[in-house]
DNA sequence: TGATATAGTTCATCTGTAGAACCATTCGCC
DNA sequence: GGCGAATGGTTCTACAGATGAACTATATCA
């Protein structure tokens, strides 16, 4: 695997970078948002487009966070009118999230604003080292959201729900 | 530099992954808090240790935030005797911000939980790709609190303040 | 049919954030 | 030296987002 004291150190560059990506990042973004929409609702509005249509449950379990504050996210949407609800027919107890054409044109407006913003730092890089980034951090990603467990020997029955 | 399209579609790979990756990461952070202690929170007493003693403005500063925000995390803190404030007698408008020995005793043993918990994660990259990856991010980390401009030709004046 | 699970909302409460108003102090400069 | 501007910090109000518990309505399963 990798030396441990080199982990070690590698773990603690990767927290304060990290740190600072986040909250830099983030307003960064904040400031491209227009009027009277949060970077939230933003990303609320973007995982619904990218997905064409979604559920409160499914976008408090990507979001990791629990279904109430979904609620209130969309509800704030709906008032503005980017998204609709709309029943599921067969199972009645789902409604189905979609972008208004109003908030299709929004997030797709704002998506660009970000491509801009993004490529004026990502342009510092050349294309093997880009490339190989985003393909550590897509793997990063990845076994982010696995369950944890993979080397434990067995009878490890905590944490997965 | 960098091809347009290649660029252009490494953004949009960055874009999902980093989503995922500040969502998920932050709920597994958020899950080694103790009690009554907030992510936020940690970071504020994380931050404070690393340099031994701060103040609030420059906590604003490397936050991206207003200083009011500021005033209501470190009260939070305060209150909690995690830190101390103690003024300066050379220039009596600044406060010094240091952690106490129980705030000092609770960093340094969150610090050592996340560090497992991504050690967990980290491990599953060998030693080159782990290193060439944090020394991208890092540099990633660092064009991004540069003011902004590099190419543009001149008459700029927009922008940093 | 009846217990249980699931989808989603509502409510109370808290944290973090913004922004404006404000106080105290220090600085710049005439 | 003194006065206006800048700086460090707090207070206040308002709001977004998060939690968790209680609740409704519907579906599933045995």
């Amino acid at each position: 695997m990798i030396d441990c004291k080199l982990l070690s150190q590698i773990i603690s560059r990767y927290k304060s970078a990290m740190f600072t990506m986040q909250r830099r990042l983030n307003a960064l973004i904040r400031d491209e948002m227009p009027q009277d929409l949060t970077v939230d609702q933003f990303a609320t509005l973007e995982y619904i487009r990218s997905r064409g249509q979604c559920t409160s449950s499914e976008l408090a379990e990507v979001f990791c966070v629990g279904k109430s504050s979904i609620t209130a996210i969309i509800s704030r949407l709906f008032d503005k009118s980017l998204i609709r609800r709309l029943p599921d027919d067969k199972d009645r107890r789902v409604t189905y999230l979609r972008l208004t054409e109003e908030g299709e044109r929004m997030a797709v407006d704002i998506d660009g604003r970000l491509e801009t913003l993004l490529s004026r730092y990502m342009g510092h890089f050349d294309e093997k080292e880009a490339t190989q980034f985003i393909e550590t951090y897509e793997k990063l990603a990845h076994v982010l959201v696995q369950p944890i467990e993979q080397d434990a020997p067995a009878g490890e029955e905590k944490r997965q729900e």
